[in-house]
RNA sequence: GCGCUUGUAGCUCAACGGAUAGAGCGCAGCCCUGCGAAGGCUGAGGUUGUGGGUUCAAUUCCCGCCAAGCGCGCCA
């Protein structure tokens, strides 16, 4: 069990007990939690509960939290409890509690931070999902990255995690990605060819046409068959999987499953989807097209299932049977969908859909993180793939490399608007934070190599030897991993995980500053043996991070 | 016009309703003849957009206003 979940049902038996004459049940007991003080003159967690409980029992909070205190039992993980005004309890980890977990990150190793107890709960992650209509740019980037992160630390604690990539490969968008391909291919035979405003108009459809022009380079392109376009454009799709699998790599991320919209056509689990929200009396058929009545369930108006135009499905349809398909067929006990701010609109109508198909809405989460604009590039505040104002992840990888990238974007909470200058972006990769924390594990690492010559074996170390304030800290810090990681596969805030890691190397650099590690005096190996001890453990934690946000972890830089 | 989201140091951003609002970059200085100076240490820099409200306690919750982004397609 995490200390703060230990100390969290402490505090609540120890508050029971307490006020047990004043008839005090746990029903009176508000939501409280065991938080970290900001400053560690308050000792190493907090609670506020006696000021929650001032106004429900009647009483000073400074009395709630002396008989508070007082039901407390002795733990060996606490060395003392005490009371500060206006009422919080303040809990001060014991020393000797704290040096036996740090033999646990040696023992634990990459396994450190990762929960124990194995869960059955099945979670789908669905995110990046980009049309595949060309490369990834800047703009999807922020998705990617946060997605494939979430997704490891919810594994790291032990959910059943299926990364997923939904393949828009059935709408209309793939019919303009089609003739933008084949006007690209008259291009290059020398024909005459046009781009129209649906068209795309980007260097990668060029790439993409440039493949796919050889291999039906004796076909007329003038007169062309519809099997014959539908097969280009299928081709020109395989293509540009191939490219999104590929620059998505590049970023160290790899979804373990592809789900192709067509794919609910062909098997007409979407006509089965439509049948039963017709059943249940949600449509009705109006200028030719189905309607959806979502106004009714609370949207802002209904929308269009099947367009009258070519009786085909809207996004909206398909989407609905995908994300049925996600819950009742495959049965994943929750999904988060990683969007982008563009489709919040889109939020509302699902989950309402989704409960009339009898799927409970809260098994889905809907991540939105902000739209990236660029600033300062003539006036064009968004990437738009068709106009070809993108700026490619592939280049921005060759340019900055994928750390660097990755640190950016999940630094930020995708609540937050980024607008980046993508100038200062370039130029400032050198100075990115990553390095900062690299650096730190270099360091680390070297003084592990540097041991290797001294013949110095830390088997038997004594992490009691540890007790100046730089190596309390930096332990103390070390024990926050597991926690960090538990409280962040609830909240999906993966920003944290990055501020973490800053805090961390922070940490490492000053202990390595102030504490000389390797020791070659004879008489001082006891105290060498110690602190390479937490040299260790911080390289491990450190590493774990660095491995989960899918960074390197550098021996030497 | 309506809806969703955001507004914190010069810049880019943190802060689970808590105690003195923090980092990085930039700026002014200081520290290597000891494990890596891609580092450490000082310092300057804030009325948390604005006006109310709730609370023992508000950057955080609620309301108004101002500003920005996104949405309001038989596009996805």
């Amino acid at each position: 069990m995490l200390i703060s979940e230990i100390l969290h049902k402490t505090v609540e038996s120890a508050s029971l007990a307490a006020f047990k004459d004043k008839n005090f049940q746990k029903e009176n007991l508000p939501n409280f939690i065991i938080e970290k003080p900001k400053n560690i003159a308050f000792g190493d967690y907090a609670t506020s509960l006696p000021l929650q409980l001032a106004k429900t029992l009647d009483q000073n909070p400074i009395k709630i939290a002396e008989a508070i205190n007082n039901a407390i039992p002795k733990l060996k993980e606490i060395e003392l409890c005490s009371v500060e005004p206006p009422g919080f309890l303040n809990f001060k980890l014991s020393q000797e509690w704290i040096e036996k977990q740090l033999l646990k990150v040696l023992k634990d190793k990459e396994k450190y931070g990762s929960k124990a107890e194995v869960s059955s709960k099945n979670i789908q992650v669905e995110f990046v999902s980009v049309n595949p209509t060309g490369r990834l740019h800047l703009g999807h980037m922020r998705g990617a990255i946060i997605g494939s992160t979430l997704s490891n630390v919810l594994q790291s604690q032990n959910y059943n995690v299926i990364r997923e990539y939904y393949v828009n490969d059935a709408g209309n968008q793939m019919n303009n990605f089609g003739k933008s391909l084949l006007e690209r291919m008259k291009e290059i035979k020398g024909d005459k060819f046009s781009l129209g405003e649906n068209h795309y108009k980007g260097d990668d459809i060029k790439e993409i046409a440039l493949t796919i022009a050889k291999e039906f380079k004796d076909e007329d392109l003038d007169s062309i068959s519809k099997d014959l376009f539908s097969l280009i454009t299928k081709r020109g799709m395989e293509i540009c999987i191939e490219m999104i699998k590929s620059d998505l790599s590049d970023l160290n991320i790899h979804h373990d499953n592809w789900f192709y919209e067509s794919s609910l056509i062909k098997s007409n689990y979407l006509d089965e989807t439509l049948t039963k929200l017709k059943d249940s009396n949600l449509t009705y058929e109006k200028d030719g097209a189905l309607w959806i009545k979502t106004k009714e369930l609370g949207d802002e108006r209904d929308n269009v299932l099947i367009k009258s135009i070519d009786k085909k499905p809207t996004y909206f349809a398909t989407d609905i049977a995908y994300h049925r398909n996600k819950f009742e067929e495959r049965k994943f006990d929750e999904g988060i969908d990683v969007w982008g701010a563009d489709h919040h609109g889109h939020v509302k109508r699902m989950k309402l859909v989704l409960e009339k198909l009898g799927i409970e809405s809260s098994r889905l989460t809907v991540l939105l993180n902000q739209i990236v604009s660029l600033k300062d590039i003539d006036g064009a505040a968004r990437f738009s793939k068709r106009e070809g104002t993108s700026i490619f992840i592939k280049d921005l990888i060759n340019e900055i490399g994928s750390d660097a990238c990755r640190f950016s974007f999940l630094n930020r909470s995708s609540e937050s608007q980024m607008e980046i200058d993508i100038n200062i972006f370039r130029k400032k990769s050198s100075e990115n934070p990553v390095f900062y924390i690299q650096y730190a594990h270099a360091r680390m690492s070297s003084i592990l190599r540097s041991s290797i010559y001294f013949d110095i074996s830390i088997t038997d170390a004594d992490p009691n030897l540890l007790s100046t304030p730089g190596e309390i800290i930096l332990i103390k810090k070390l024990l926050e991993y597991p926690e960090l990681l538990n409280r962040v596969s609830y909240t999906l805030q993966v920003q944290e995980l990055p501020a973490y890691a800053l805090e961390l190397s922070q940490l490492i650099h000053k202990f390595y500053e102030n504490n000389r590690v390797i020791d070659e005096d004879i008489k001082n190996i006891e105290m060498t043996k110690s602190r390479l001890l937490l040299v260790k453990a911080s390289k491990i934690t450190l590493s774990n991070l660095l491995n989960l946000m899918e960074m390197e972890s550098p021996e030497k830089m």
